[in-house]
DNA sequence: TGTACATCAGTGAACGCGCGTTCACTGATGTAC
DNA sequence: TGTACATCAGTGAACGCGCGTTCACTGATGTAC
């Protein structure tokens, strides 16, 4: 693995490479700029020729995480039938990409936390792939022009779905880690029949 | 603030406090063994004469805080006013104990995040205070009995609740910090309306 | 009521560690002429 | 086509730091007789 010439050539990817595995594997708080640097087979300080600091290269960790959540969302998204009752197929698409987030957050914790965890500041930003929360918002949308959206209509009802949905991720990956994998997948139903219903009211 | 005699006297309690400060202004990631025995005025190894190492510091904290929230909880729900239609109080209770949830974990975002957060291997616990959990186990039973819970009924109704009530607090803290009281209070109500009409459908 | 002694709750010093970051430097690359 | 030179991407060594934890020890407390 010890590289042929002075220079790197694709640096900066490697150490974001380097760090996604770190914070995968171990949560935020496992990133560390020299044993990145290590990982990848360079000096420490070689890093900050691509990054400010510690916190940039977390940042840009989150960037790729969003991304990635993004990317299954839209797959979840794919795979939804086609449907007449423009309603049911709102649903079945909100309902789809509800889905994928939870499943993302099971089965990437790590990327989980560090893509909707603590934001320092940072404007959110994705990386990779397409945005989580746009998506979200095309979903409701939909719903709202389907009639999907009661009483209370289109405002807010982003903040409910992303609550429900990121709140179940959030016990499945903490508290409720321990679930097994049937008694997680009746929460999720259960979890987004819920949230459409909320939504409907 | 240094003390007269050679012994303490309420070390536990005084390193217990001073951990619970380290952790609500900076979150888990500033507790630090040291510091904590730096500042209530004893030698750093003191405190391994009450505690077995940082991590059972950290859950102890953790234990604390469940209570706080508990606490906060329970006061919510005692200024809920009487009602005659069982049904209507019900959900005034349940709703008063999700938004003590939320107002408690936006006014003390590092311990929330202690409370909830990543929980290794430690069983819950709780520790001067009522339990969350079993207050809120209380609330869905209230709403049972009084027919509030609709098709699917108590099964799993539970962590529908604390989902959508958790992830709503988890964004205000996280990707939804920023925004001002009035929009939080109106995410809120929205977020509990929500949550009772989803357990009704 | 006094005293010997076990127990307990602290101290002081040190261990080894890995971290983030900065300094001055050098090997490699590519561009202008 | 060759060469001087600016630029870039790395290196090696060191800075100071604070951490968790353990060692052998000592001052204070309380209990049995």
């Amino acid at each position: 693995m010890a590289r042929a010439s002075y220079h790197h050539g694709d640096l900066r990817n490697a150490l974001v490479a380097a760090a996604t595995a770190a914070v995968r594997s171990g949560g935020p708080g496992a990133l560390a700029v020299r044993e990145v640097a290590r990982e990848v087979g360079v000096s420490p300080n070689a890093a900050y020729r691509h990054f400010a600091g510690h916190a940039d290269l977390l940042a840009t960790v989150a960037e790729h995480a969003r991304g990635a959540m993004g990317a299954a969302m839209a797959e979840g998204l794919s795979s939804v039938a086609a449907q007449d009752d423009p309603l049911a197929l709102a649903r079945a698409r909100l309902r789809a990409v509800g889905r994928a987030y939870v499943e993302y957050a099971v089965a990437e914790p790590g990327l989980f936390r560090v893509a909707f965890g603590e934001t320092p500041e940072g404007p959110p930003g994705c990386v990779g792939g397409p945005d989580p929360w746009a998506m979200l918002q095309e979903r409701l949308d939909e719903m709202d022009a389907a009639g999907g959206l009661g009483r209370r209509g289109r405002d807010g009802a982003d903040t409910v779905a992303w609550a429900g949905v990121h709140g179940l991720a959030e016990l499945l990956v903490g508290p409720l880690a321990g679930l097994d994998e049937r008694a997680r997948g009746a929460a999720v139903d259960r979890l987004l029949a819920a949230v459409a219903a909320g939504l409907a009211a």
